[in-house]
DNA sequence: ATGGGCTCCTGATGGC
DNA sequence: TGCCATCAGGAGCCCA
């Protein structure tokens, strides 16, 4: 689901509801989910009971819980389709909603519990060492564009450095974090740029154009609660957000383009879909494309 | 050392 | 009704 503006409400709305909670108990339904976790499932469990969350923080589409008094973290990646739900705020829909996907459940001090849902099984948790800045796990991602840490310029000389294609260096957690597949289109289409625009051929303009078009677009789908037009994307409190309608391209195949009214075109992209309008984002020639 | 293809899962949907 | 193919917002791993 999950791309920054996603993963950065849930950081929020977990930080409100959990911390300065103590974790009492833990139980793993799902093994997969913890597979990161070398010592196993009750190395994870006997990490965390016991402990007091003292802060939720993310980079890029990682998060993680900070436990006091230790130098580890809980860190989580929600992959395709993870979600955090905490029992008090859905009471509701707890039996029919996630039923037969939650794959661990933290019981909390205060008698409520947050579980880790998650259908598919890309999402995962572990437990893992604090390193000077992020968990050793998150330490191989790059700055996302909100961290205090972000340099438009020096990512922008990193993007035209590598020799590929635009949206799958934009892809490319290494970079620059937290564009998932739906903003790199977004952003593509607002810097008006082709997703298989060599990188190597941008000038400094244009990566610094799609760099802050993803910036922008992130903020802007932070600010209407994150991207999520469908159920299997909720925030912590299972409710749904509506930014869907304002995406520009994406999704948007055979409708006009706002900008030219040319008809948005879906294209196969690394096993995946692209959204582009053919008339804002032309095919550059040979020399300017990469594969 | 980079870049890129393949793979890990579950479930919904649409065509025949 | 069933069966099969396709699709979904991600990234780790392996190989060239």
């Amino acid at each position: 689901m999950p791309e920054l503006p996603e993963v950065e409400t849930v950081r929020r709305g977990l930080a409100r509801l959990v911390v300065g909670q103590r974790i009492d108990s833990v139980t793993v339904f799902r093994d997969r989910t913890i597979r990161r976790q070398t010592l196993g499932a009750d190395y994870f469990v006997a990490s965390l009971a016991g402990n007091t969350i003292t802060a939720v923080e993310r980079r890029g589409k990682y998060l993680w819980l900070t436990l006091q008094g230790t130098q580890t973290a809980l860190v989580a990646h929600l992959g395709m389709s993870g979600q955090f739900r905490h029992r008090g705020a859905c009471e509701l829909s707890l039996t029919a909603d996630y039923a037969g996907q939650e794959r661990v459940r933290l019981h909390l001090s205060d008698g409520q519990a947050l579980s880790f849902v998650d259908q598919r099984t890309f999402g995962w948790l572990v437990v893992d060492d604090l390193g000077d800045r992020v968990p050793r796990s998150v330490a191989h991602i790059a700055a996302d564009p909100f961290d205090p840490d972000y340099s438009l310029a020096r990512t922008s000389t990193a993007l035209r450095h590598r020799r590929t294609g635009l949206k799958r260096a934009l892809l490319d957690q290494t970079t620059v974090s937290g564009i998932g597949n739906i903003y790199a289109d977004e952003a593509l289409w607002r810097a008006r740029l082709h997703p298989d625009r060599a990188t190597a051929t941008l000038s400094a303009a244009a990566a610094s154009s799609v760099l802050l078009a993803a910036a922008e677009v992130m903020a802007e789908a932070l600010a209407a609660g994150g991207t999520s037009f469908d159920p299997l994307y909720v925030n912590v409190n299972g409710e749904s957000g509506w930014f869907a309608r304002e995406l520009s391209v994406y999704g948007r195949s055979d409708q006009a383009c706002y900008r030219c009214g040319s008809l948005i075109v879906r294209e196969a992209f690394m096993n995946r879909s692209s959204y582009r309008c053919p008339r804002c984002q032309r095919t550059p020639p040979m020399a300017h494309r990469h594969r």
